[in-house]
DNA sequence: CTGAGTTACTAAACCGGTTTGATCGAAAGA
DNA sequence: TCTTTCGATCAAACCGGTTTAGTAACTCAG
């Protein structure tokens, strides 16, 4: 039942006893149309079951309607990473709004620079969105020679045109810290992300920093992968090596839940022997045992305000960063004084 | 630096000293052309780095190059959910190899019909994917309304003349009681998901009939939602109840883990009093303690078959179901033999 | 040497919207 | 009363491809 005889323009044009270029004027609310046949045009329209093509709107002026992301992610990785889809779910808020769609892209890192081209020279899409910052990321220029406009989570460390929805993991991991210091720790250490990463460098700076400002002494810091393999392999050289840490600050939940039972095969208790806290806040945080205490961020919101950035620079307004809520802590049962 | 005058076919044409129609013609590798002019075709394409636009062929040709999927699901539950990227992973991987792109619209349940139909209203895709599939699920009718070609993951339960992915999850659910089985379990629950579900139903009946095979007496069944927190609160009740199982069989990893900890909760060690099998194989589930049994799947694989059946059927080809290999269960450490 | 059949190519129509320039009748100003 | 202006409308061009119909040159059988 492929009925594919979708009225055009035309049907409405002609049903409404008008010329095309009216019915354009009237549904887009331009001046210059009677009152009388605006009406008798919206009923037409209406009667027809017409939607205007996207396709042909597309070609005539120039936009896709549509906004992009591009990941370069290993799928393993993608599927244990809870920013994601709560940012996309925010996105789409916005966008179903606007009349716009999301045309997502997955691509192998290799090809990454390869996808942004080919949205772009396609014209698949009016603009992007920039995810996975990485530390003098190469995308922006890349972008900015596409002539694409681009939306970026947290301010690049390159000089970028492009405005920002201003993400900072430092007050979370500054929190962390300084409420493991309160509980009395003096030996806390820190499971980082991929320095190459912008959130794996910063939040490893915030943690070096706020030991400092919390008058302790520099932490071990051992880097991983952000996945649970990595974050396990992390934890075992911490707990195995010399000068064993009263306390462990991952850099996201997985690491941590992955690090919780290193600990237990190490015969570690936590948080009697060793607190523990995570990232990301996930809906497992708090049904892990013991529950962990972890940074609570909002993906969603970052989500709808960076598509409302895009859209707006997109039509053309200069669009500012934009700030949003500092990340909170969590406080929950995996994190305790330190032992005598 | 937004140069906007991105070269046209006419641009090429011109280049060539042909006109548009054999560009066209030789771009679309049709007969007709001159191998002599061909080549001179192609080589000015290069030179002026044109690229055909998508917006363009997409009026012409009536196709939108691009295949849709609707998500309606709730943000949260999105995020912990590892089904969903490594799906859309493999979706991409046949996707780009084709020159199509992913739409992706993610709403609330509610408005799960309207975003169908603004996809195919607005011209947006040519096919789309059809998740999460429900009991009698009302989607094959309205697409088969809206005559947008599909492809469903799992067969649906009611007449639906789309492609099917065959995923069945019965395997995997039948090879977990059977291990349970043969390590001597006589009381074995099972934590489901939500019953309108096609999964949730479906692994539900896998385990009443796989108990019954086994010659075990029917066990415990308790709904779920997917969620951490519905995990918990379902172990709770089955560890509370009268008559403990001795072993649980989750319908997915994160419900099985939330339960993990509440067995240590109410002072049950697992695998020695209770044995645990999850579904999924999700990352984590190597790195929790015990490391989790569970059932491996390969939504990646699912979602490269998928959009090949997908795209064959865009194209006019008629396309079978397509089976995919069964789940396997991976036995890790927190299955073993019942208490004495 | 003619007429039919190929081959290689061009001009023009078309997809379904938006946008520009022109037209026409009516109201307003001289 | 005779312009002038303005609001409502239409016809046609345009966006950048694809596709159809037509043509010129060239081959080949009769």
């Amino acid at each position: 039942m492929t009925r594919d005889d979708r009225p055009t323009i035309r049907d409405v044009a002609r049903v409404a006893g008008v010329s095309k270029g009216t019915v354009s004027f009237a549904l887009n609310g331009r001046p210059g149309v009677s009152e009388d046949t605006r009406e008798r045009i919206l009923a037409a329209a209406r009667d027809l079951g017409w939607t205007p093509s996207t396709k042909a709107r597309a070609l005539s002026v120039s936009r896709a309607f549509a906004v992009g992301i591009v990941l370069a992610r290993e799928p393993e990785l993608l599927g244990a990473d809870p920013f994601f889809p709560a940012f996309i779910a925010g996105v789409e808020r916005t966008l179903s709004d606007r009349g716009q769609a999301l045309v997502l892209q997955v691509v192998p890192e290799s090809e990454e620079e390869a996808g942004y081209r080919r949205l772009a020279d396609a014209g698949r899409v009016d603009g992007v969105f920039l995810l996975d910052l990485r530390v003098a990321d190469s995308r922006i220029a890349l972008l900015t020679e596409l002539g694409l406009p681009a939306v970026s989570i947290a301010r690049p460390d390159v000089p970028s045109a492009f405005p920002a929805v201003l993400v900072d993991d430092r007050p979370g991991i500054a929190a962390a810290v300084s409420h493991l210091a309160g509980l009395g720790h003096r030996h806390v250490a820190h499971v980082a992300g991929p320095s190459h990463f912008l959130h794996g460098s910063r939040r490893r700076r915030a943690f070096d920093e706020a030991l400092a400002s919390a008058g302790l002494p520099a932490g071990p810091v051992v880097e991983a992968d952000f996945s649970a393999a990595g974050g396990a392999a992390a934890t075992h050289t911490l707990l195995a090596g010399p000068d064993r840490p009263t306390a462990i600050v991952y850099s996201n939940d997985l690491m941590a839940i992955a690090g919780l039972s290193v600990a237990i095969e190490h015969g570690v208790a936590v948080p009697a022997q060793l607190s523990v806290t995570g990232f990301d806040n996930t809906d497992l945080a708090g049904y892990v045992s013991p529950a962990l205490t972890s940074v609570r961020t909002d993906p969603y919101l970052w989500g709808r305000k960076a598509a409302e950035a895009l859209l707006d620079l997109i039509d053309g307004g200069t669009v500012d960063d934009v700030p949003v809520p500092a990340a909170q802590l969590v406080i929950r049962a995996s994190t305790a004084p330190p032992p005598l």
